[in-house]
DNA sequence: CGGATATACATTGACAGGCGAGGTACTTCG
DNA sequence: CGAAGTACCTCGCCTGTCAATGTATATCCG
């Protein structure tokens, strides 16, 4: 976990909502995915993650609703909703913009 | 200004010292600077920037001084220190991994 | 001269997101 | 039984952003 959170934040909501397009999933799993796809780099902190799906769940970006009882602990499952793929595009092309300027505003070549 | 401010949150301090990499600069002509690097799209909030200066100052990475007496409004100027310049290095290459690693997170390709 | 506009810096207070610390509950394994 | 793993949740602090507001100086126009 090297990575300083303050550079993560903003885009706490649209890691999420990737993990949600590959079909629903409950926190655990999805923090798990974000930690191996990053080779154990980062990793949501559990308020983070917990405070993030409240946060979309209120803004109608996904859906939630508990599991079936299986064995183990009880999970509640988070799904997308249409506007949330909308806002995932959206999001993704800001990246792409944000990605471009930062590396503008970064660079230390001379004119 | 298209690009939402949590996502540039967390890079105001390494675009300002890259900035005074080029040299001694104060705090409007650095703003202005930014502001033509993003053809428009991104400048600092004034109270941002000078948070921003304040910030780096206590923290080290730059030191400042009145400037001349000129024409028009008095400047401060602000200086990178080593310890500056150390810290935008280590600052860069943290931004080439996470690049790196909210590309992997952000796109949806399937494994 | 007077008022608008641009330059230039600075502070305050509200707000939002991240997260440490703490808690609940169930299961599995030794 | 107790520890460890799974899984969820909340409270309160901290930090960075920013709208609003204020200061001071210089220039331009009528």
């Amino acid at each position: 976990m090297s990575i300083s959170a303050d550079i993560l934040r903003g885009h706490t909501d649209t890691i999420i909502l990737t993990q949600l397009i590959h079909g629903d999933n409950y926190g655990y799993e999805i923090n798990k995915n974000v930690q191996q796809r990053t080779n154990g780099q980062y990793g949501f902190k559990e308020a983070t993650l917990y405070t993030a799906f409240k946060r979309l769940e209120q803004s109608g970006l996904i859906t939630s609703y508990w599991g079936e009882d299986g064995p183990g602990a009880r999970r509640r499952y988070y799904s997308i909703t249409e506007l949330g793929k909308q806002k995932w595009e959206e999001n993704c092309r800001e990246w792409e913009e944000t990605r471009k300027l930062i590396d503008s505003l970064i660079a230390a070549e001379e004119e």
